[in-house]
DNA sequence: CAGGACGCGACAGTTACTTCA
DNA sequence: TGTGAAGTAACTGTCGCGTCC
């Protein structure tokens, strides 16, 4: 261990310290007599805060060695120096805390705005959703009302009786599945069935030439409530709900 | 080898002073 | 000219680590 090193750390430890102007009296002063201690207390030249910072630069901890060195370079106490360091550790710190919380709450702000705006996208989906399945439906209680009319003893052959049972499919075999599709009520079954089976072909052979799926056929195909399907599949909705 | 005493350096938090708007 | 805020040198208490006995 340094004799300097010896100096620094009995001030650091509240012993006497002799070489800060009359300080030995330090330890066991009052309150008032430190007042007049600091009142000492002279701010570093420029030259000095600039050799400093030049050392900083390339090393933030200093050898006690250098400690010494620079000290006796600069004129100063090698206690000040190791003070100068750790002041400057501890400015660097906060100063990149700082910089941290800025770009982090930055970051945020960003995720935050993306998904306000998913969320709207969101909520427009579903109201697009909502309205084609309405009409869908309308459309469907519409034409059984009609069959009603015409055919004798039909009965119990609504839109809520249609099971879907069937993965999408976009080419002739997806048609054949199609067919699959089947009415609980076995009376009905043959001409809705028929008619049903057409219709829907003829948006799937649609689709073929666009490549873009209705979305109440997609409803139907995946035999999923419209809101359900969005709501499943933001899993992170409780984080989300968060942030609303 | 275990463990207590001690020295040392670092750090967080605080104080007191200086500077500046 | 007084004052409050910001910057900073210096201090205090504490902790972890290494060394010695």
């Amino acid at each position: 261990m340094m004799e300097g090193d010896k100096y620094i750390q009995a001030s650091s430890k509240g012993k006497n310290v002799e070489s800060l102007s009359s300080s030995s009296e330090l330890q066991h002063q009052n309150p008032r007599k430190k007042k007049n201690k600091i009142e000492n207390k002279r701010r570093f030249s420029d030259e000095q805060i600039r050799s400093l910072e030049c050392i900083f630069e390339s090393e933030s901890k200093l050898e006690p060695r250098k400690k010494l060195q620079l000290a006796t370079d600069l004129g100063l106490q090698p206690r000040q120096v190791a003070i100068w360091f750790q002041n400057r550790r501890a400015r660097w710190k906060s100063k990149r805390m700082e910089q941290e919380y800025r770009k982090l709450r930055d970051e945020y702000d960003n995720l935050a705005s993306r998904f306000e705006s998913l969320k709207n996208e969101k909520e427009s989906l579903q109201l697009e959703l909502q309205k084609l399945s309405d009409l869908m439906r309308e459309s469907h209680e519409v034409k059984v009302a009609k069959e009603n009319s015409t055919e004798d003893g039909v009965s119990g052959s609504g839109y809520n009786n249609w099971r879907v049972e069937m993965k999408p499919s976009f080419s002739n075999e997806g048609l054949e599945e199609i067919e699959g599709m089947h009415y609980s009520d076995d009376q009905n079954e043959k001409s809705i069935r028929s008619e049903k089976s057409e219709e829907i072909g003829k948006q799937v052979l649609r689709m073929d030439e666009h490549e873009e799926i209705p979305l109440p056929l997609l409803e139907k195909w995946y035999n999923v409530d419209p809101s359900g399907i969005l709501d499943q599949s933001c899993s992170s909705s409780q984080w989300l709900d968060l942030w609303t």
